[in-house]
Order: structure tokens, then C-alpha cells, then sequence
DNA sequence: CACCAGGCAAGCC
DNA sequence: GGCTTGCATGGT
């Protein structure tokens, strides 16, 4: 099986698979971890001195891995622009090797329609389902992985289908965005072309889509680093060290705090408090 | 039993 | 614009 090596410098498969951002990467009993994306299956391993990624070519790592994993960023330069005082220093010590993946956009659609009022444990159980039974199987010397399923293939379900993989009440989403994204209705190289704020207009008019969705699936998965999510977690972190108490509040104050880099900071700020809570 | 989980739409004001 | 309520499902 061939293998490639990257750099370690600011990569932490920890941090960057674990952080919430995305769902089906999965740590392995022995450290590492395997994952599906651009319809390759793959498996992280550090090592002392690099980062190994295994069952890929120099070419997939070119045309494809080095952008979805966001190597060519210099995070040294994020880390410094974000820790505008002891709270950011902090959340950045704690999470200083997230990478921002460039998840597929059909997928982070998907999958954070299904987030909403949801666990991450149900979410990856609902979303794992969901691959295994409309995904693409590809053998690997793990295990059969899945590929995430195309819109087209989704497109053709009912309410009832999304209902029995356990996704509840956002069946329905489901329905309306794989049939939208089907017809082509919801095309990511127009969305990543356009100014945030059209963006946002844009994906808004999706049912099951409202603001905090919308700002995950263009984080991460357009590049639109200029948001700020704000979820329970981060309106709370919010609140506690910016006194901003409201979901509006807090995300207004995020941006503003930030800037172009509202998605690192927000990233940053999650991993370290849901963590902290995990540990209490 | 209640309450929460990476919220949202619809119905109010 | 902002506020309230119901919502499938699984965990604590």
C-alpha cells in the first residue's frame, strides 16, 4: 500500500478530527485515523517527525488531500492574529494543531441539517448510516468504507427513508436539499464565488438551513473563514469571557473580534470549551 | 421522570 | 426586527 508523508507543523489528528467540525473521521484503537473524502479512503498516522497518510499516492496527496487537509496554510500566522488575549492564548494552546478540512459540500449540507438540536455522537451514528446505505463501498485493508452518497442518489428518497436512519424531524430537510442540490439549484462554485453575505442569502433559502447551519457548511467546506458559527457552546464561551450573551450578540461580536479569521478563532474557541465541560 | 443535544421554522408581536 | 414553541431521537 503506498503512503505519503507531510509536514507536522501545526497538524494534530486530535485536534483536527475531533474538534466537531466534521463527522466521519474515525481514531483508530491504535492512534490513527480513517476517513473517506473525494471518494478515496484514507488512514492519518503521526509520527515523531511528520504526518502519514496511507493508501494514497503523491498524485491524490497533490490533487486532492493537501487542499481538503488545508496544508498549504500557514497556521503560525492564524494562531498569532487570534490570541487577542488570555482566553484566546489559552483555547489556542489547547487545539493548536486544527486544521480547517475543506469538507465536500454536499456532505457538510447534509450532515448539518442533521447536527440541529442533535448530539455529535447521534449525528455520526445518523450520518455513518446514511453512507453505508446510500454510499459507494470502498475496500481498504481496514474494513469496508463508504463513500458519502451523491445528491442524486438522495434525491430520489422520501421522508420516510431519512426517517429510518434515525434522523427524526429533519427528514424533510433532507428531502428538500438533496432534490435542490440534484438540480443543481445549489451549486458550490457559484456560492464559494460570491461575497459572504450573498452566500448566506443564497444557502438560507434551503428549509432546515438557518444561520448557524449556513455559517458551518460555508466554514467548512467553502472557505468562508469570515464567519463565526454560534452554537450553544460558543454563545456560552461568549458570554462568560465577552459578555455577549445573545446567539446575535455573540456572533456579531466574533466577526468584529476577528475578522477573516472568525472560522480559526471559532474553531479554536469550541474544541478548548467543549472539552473543558467534557473534563468536569 | 425531566432535560439536553453544534437549531430551525412558523406563528406571534 | 425579536421572542416563543414544537420537534424525532438517544443519552444522562
Amino acid at each position: 500500500m503506498n503512503s505519503v508523508r507531510v509536514s507536522n507543523r501545526d497538524f494534530d489528528l486530535v485536534h483536527t478530527f475531533d474538534c466537531g467540525q466534521c463527522f466521519r473521521w474515525n481514531r483508530q484503537p491504535d492512534g490513527s485515523y480513517t476517513g473517506v473524502a473525494g471518494g478515496m479512503a484514507v488512514r492519518l498516522r503521526e509520527e515523531p517527525d511528520s504526518v502519514v497518510i496511507e493508501n494514497c499516492s503523491e498524485s491524490e496527496l497533490a490533487s486532492f488531500w493537501r487542499r481538503y487537509l488545508d496544508l498549504d496554510r500557514d497556521y503560525g500566522e492564524i494562531k498569532r492574529a487570534v490570541s487577542i488575549n488570555d482566553l484566546m492564548r489559552a483555547a489556542v494552546g489547547y487545539g493548536g494543531g486544527i486544521r480547517i478540512l475543506r469538507q465536500e459540500f454536499f456532505e457538510a449540507l447534509i450532515s448539518y441539517i442533521i447536527s440541529q438540536n442533535n448530539s455529535i455522537p447521534n449525528i455520526k451514528r445518523v450520518v455513518e448510516r446514511l453512507c453505508a446505505a446510500y454510499g459507494e463501498p470502498i475496500e481498504t485493508e481496514w474494513g469496508t468504507a463508504y463513500s458519502f452518497p451523491a445528491a442524486e442518489r438522495l434525491a430520489v428518497l422520501e421522508e420516510r427513508d431519512f426517517r429510518a436512519l434515525g434522523a427524526g424531524f429533519r427528514d424533510r430537510y433532507l428531502v428538500g436539499a438533496s432534490r435542490l442540490a440534484a438540480e443543481g439549484a445549489l451549486d458550490p462554485e457559484k456560492l464559494a464565488a460570491m461575497p459572504t453575505a450573498e452566500a448566506r442569502a443564497e444557502l438560507m433559502k434551503v428549509k432546515g438551513v438557518g444561520n448557524k447551519v449556513c455559517d458551518c457548511v460555508l466554514l467548512f467546506s467553502l472557505g468562508k473563514f469570515d464567519l463565526f458559527p454560534t452554537d450553544t457552546w460558543i454563545r456560552k464561551v461568549m458570554e462568560e469571557s465577552f459578555s455577549a450573551g445573545s446567539v446575535s450578540a455573540a456572533k456579531s461580536a466574533g466577526e468584529e473580534l476577528f475578522g477573516g479569521y472568525s472560522g480559526f478563532a471559532q474553531q479554536y474557541l469550541f474544541y478548548w470549551r467543549r472539552e473543558r465541560d467534557k473534563i468536569k
